[in-house]
DNA sequence: TTAAAAAATGAATATTGATTCAATTTATGT
DNA sequence: ACATAAATTGAATCAATATTCATTTTTTAA
């Protein structure tokens, strides 16, 4: 005799595995990223140890889905900031708007996203450099658009969307790990002004 | 009977220190940095496991010197190519070429002093960080001090110092974790007029 | 209401890596 | 060369976590 979940089940597990990925940023964000244990998160989750892996086949299957969700967040937030757009400028200004506005209103998704130094997992990092790469291969087909439009003057564009991606991240979790500005709109501005100048905006 | 190291045995034991702190370097240094367990640096430095704690106090002393050594050669190498300028644009080029040059030629220095993901270590994410800090507050001082003398426009000069030294470091490691770019000098150029024009240089 | 199936539990096990320590080797001073 | 101190060794111990699994609880379908 074969059961079948009842729809009630199939919502009750569904919650579940979301209990457990929000359990999973939540500790992640936190500050030390210490403690991001299974028990933990189980706990977090409000639920046994060993039932965590009814729901994912590992540790890494949990982080691989969590970091691919808010990864798809923040993409979406961007595509939709953007589709005003068509001037190169004006889509690289409105993508760091999105991201600063994304990164400030869920500052746990940027400490996931951009910060550095999380477990001693290996596959954690790599998953994570990806993200980041990621953004760096967006950012650069941005610029050579804008170069060859003559928008911006001759430069290697690999280098600077990996300057443009850096200098973000870095002040971003800045503004993540110690206070926000006192003044944030020239906080803003600084850091829009820098990336748009360093490109060599006339 | 109390009895007295000789010179040789002196010798011998601080050879065995650098030994140690070398084979740290390198295995730090190394694609993954999974391994750099005592184990594996004290089989590199050509001891038994045990003996390293008759050289450091834990692995936690070991990281704190090592990071203090590299750190200040980075530093002592930016003292001396700033020297012979006064101009602040100058000594900031000074400090981005000094930079380059040193992690361009010593790679495990600049993968320790700049790479993210180190250890799931506390303690060395702590005094990495703190290292990345210091060069922002180092910045901001030249950036305040061009900012005084109406040499940038008016900006957040915590902020663009952060977005300096991440637009830096990010370069960095991208070239220091994949190939070197083709056009170095295109590559060099392009970082350094990205931050210089990321400030508003005149 | 009940027996079989599925899900959940958490204590036990496995793994990895830091640290210790009894035993061994080497150095010192006579 | 000898007796004692100091240094070295590496296997054993400890600690922290991921993962498993025998047992218990809940769900299903008659």
């Amino acid at each position: 005799m074969v059961y079948h979940k009842t729809e009630k089940i199939i919502e009750k597990q569904q919650s579940r595995k979301r209990k457990i990925l929000n359990a999973a940023r939540e500790i992640l964000a936190e500050k030390d990223m210490g403690n991001a244990s299974i028990k933990a998160i189980a706990k977090r989750a409000g639920i046994a140890t060993g039932t965590f892996y009814l729901y994912f086949k590992d540790k890494e299957a949990l982080i691989d889905v969590m970091l691919k969700e808010i990864y798809k967040e923040l993409l979406d937030v961007i595509k939709k900031e953007r589709a005003p757009f068509t001037n190169g400028f004006d889509k690289l200004e409105a993508t760091m708007k999105a991201c600063i506005d994304t990164f400030m209103g869920k500052k746990h998704l940027a400490k996931i996203l951009l910060d550095l130094s999380p477990q001693n997992n290996t596959v954690f990092n790599t998953k994570f450099s990806d993200i980041i790469n990621d953004l760096i291969r967006f950012t650069k087909i941005d610029l050579d658009e804008l170069m060859e439009q003559q928008l911006i003057p001759e430069q290697d564009t690999q280098v600077s969307a990996t300057a443009f991606v850096g200098a973000f991240r870095e002040v971003i979790l800045f503004w993540i790990n110690s206070d926000e500005p006192l003044d944030i709109d020239l906080a803003y501005k600084t850091l829009i002004n820098f990336n748009m100048r360093g490109l060599g905006k006339n």
